[in-house]
DNA sequence: AAGATGACGTGCT
DNA sequence: GAGCACGCCATCT
């Protein structure tokens, strides 16, 4: 598996109502220091995966696109969807609702 | 080939 | 908290 099909697979896993922040997928997919590639691997990816890619957020719990961007406004619609609670203004996620059974469950993954 | 870029993170002021 | 400087490194100019 390349280093990108495994952040998408770790991206897969985010269940709906939850989020994890690039850094952390990173960590779980073998990638460690290395945030910046999620961001790059999510670009890159074919829109046909279907991966939930709304899920993933910088590490201080906030959206990382221009607020003036279309794509801010579908992620935080696509949020919205799922349940997750965005403030308006401040732009930020409620808190991080990521539970720790998402990195043991990555764990046990056959990388 | 060399420099800039970026859906990031951390540490410091 | 808000900035800033770095570290990171595949991709683009």
């Amino acid at each position: 598996m390349s280093p990108s099909e495994r952040i998408c697979y770790v991206v897969c896993l985010i269940p709906k109502g939850k989020v994890l922040p690039y850094g952390k997928v990173a960590d779980l997919a073998g990638l460690p220091g290395r945030a910046r590639y999620v961001s790059r691997a999510l670009r890159l990816s074919p829109p046909s995966q279907q991966i939930p890619w709304h899920r993933v957020i910088n590490s201080q719990g906030k959206i990382s696109f221009d607020t003036n961007s279309n794509q801010y406004r579908e992620q935080v619609e696509l949020l919205r969807l799922d349940g997750v609670i965005v403030n308006t203004g401040k732009i930020s996620i409620s808190k991080f609702q990521w539970q720790p059974d998402i990195a043991t469950l990555v764990m046990s993954l056959p990388f």
